[in-house]
DNA sequence: CGCGTTTTTGATCTAACTCAAGCTTTGTGG
DNA sequence: CCACAAAGCTTGAGTTAGATCAAAAACGCG
């Protein structure tokens, strides 16, 4: 990972002065903190993945999202402090603190609306995880998710063609709502259809636009019908 | 809708005047914004219902949420400004709002710390929605969603057990990534099993532990196995 | 090299969708 | 106030996408 670009983005929240206070590296499968935890902020990754994820009693994990630099982590916790999710580092990490005191004290060192901004986009990405998951076919859902980390590499100044995955399988399962021999066969006829390329984590997109098209296809679900809605407007 | 727990759930965040100068009345179909549009802030319910919704371009909408007295809307947009879900009122609703300057600029009339505290709320109903769509059965869907309404309607002081749903059944479809039919059907089974009565939308709970259990099943699915994580702690 | 983990492929099964149709409720105009 | 139309809800029958079960192949670390 590119430690430049990195330090960047952390400085368009936060001064320096308070990044630099509260980082630290983390390991692969370290746990950053666990559902019922009690954090003392929000974590920004600097470089590395962290997976986001919530388990039930019966040992079932929902993946919500994969952090990549930039991204905040623990913001569930903004009101009471209390984590409801886990987060496991997949790839080696640098990550911050954010004092919760830093986002409430509006010291001049926080920019409050570079975090707010990071919410509505964490939000936004939520909303569209969600619609995935609840209108796709898995076919949609895995060529959605290989857009996604192609314009998050993109955005990182990376190769949005060429890259290596840092989540396995089954995680690309868990968050996708699917079972993992549903992702390996998918995965597997989008390379027939000469679209990417894959060994094991390692994942070369050909044909972007086609995988493109795959991912926005009109096929979402003619299913239910919306109740017409457009009258007055405010 | 109890005005005056309405009145108590705005004044946590807002100083009453600058709730007060905020304030419309919207009616049933009434659109409050749309994708694309700019908004000058948040808005926050104070009485009635309305949903969010995303739409695709082939015309099918995915519901986010329905916001109920005390949620915010429109929170995807508080970084540029832009909405990326539409909200059409579904019931009478008076809804306030909060200005993106009085948030960012630190009033003495605005609570930040509350106000962050919604949004973590927010954040994580729509974790538990998510892994609601990506993990679950139909009926754990649907007892989820009348578990979750029944929380909310005892939140504001009235009955959890005895409702009126502010919603057709195909915006409960949209919600929980299911077909209509598939809702009707399943109610009809919650009816026959004598866990709750039905009449349009009127909705009625006779066995409250029963739907619960029903939607906290730990048969979420015994699919994909999660990666042994258990390390090193931070 | 050997063993545990990850990935893949094949065969079968099932929950939920789709299609179709009837029924109930609500709203509108005469 | 009734008739009719539109919207909403329900039920039945058949189909299917993706889960589950099973097992082999590929990887990678000690």
């Amino acid at each position: 990972m590119n430690n430049v670009s990195n330090y960047q983005i952390s400085k368009s929240i936060c001064h320096p002065s308070i990044v630099d206070t509260n980082t630290s590296v983390l390991h692969e499968g370290d746990l950053l903190f666990r559902m019922g935890d009690k954090l003392d902020g929000v974590y920004m990754v600097n470089s590395g993945a962290v997976k986001l994820f919530a388990t039930t009693e019966s040992g079932d994990e929902h993946i919500i999202r994969f952090c990549m630099p930039g991204d905040l982590l623990g913001l569930g916790s903004l009101g009471d402090g209390i984590s409801r999710t886990n987060a496991v580092v997949l790839d080696i990490a640098n990550v911050s603190l954010i004092p919760i005191s830093t986002v409430l004290s509006r010291s001049d060192g926080f920019n409050l609306g570079a975090f707010m901004d990071k919410i509505a986009t964490t939000m936004g990405h939520e909303s569209e995880h969600s619609l995935m998951l609840s209108r796709c076919t898995a076919g949609r859902r895995l060529a959605w998710f290989l857009m996604e980390f192609s314009r998050g590499q993109a955005s990182r100044g990376l190769s949005p063609n060429k890259f290596i995955v840092p989540m396995i399988r089954s995680d690309i399962a868990l968050f996708l709502g699917l079972a993992v021999e549903t992702v390996s066969r998918e995965l597997a006829r989008l390379c027939k259809q000469g679209i990417v390329k894959k060994n094991l984590r390692h994942i070369e997109i050909l044909d972007l636009d086609r995988l493109r098209a795959i991912s926005e296809a009109e096929d979402v679900a003619p299913k239910t019908k919306a109740r017409s809605n457009s009258s007055s407007y405010h």
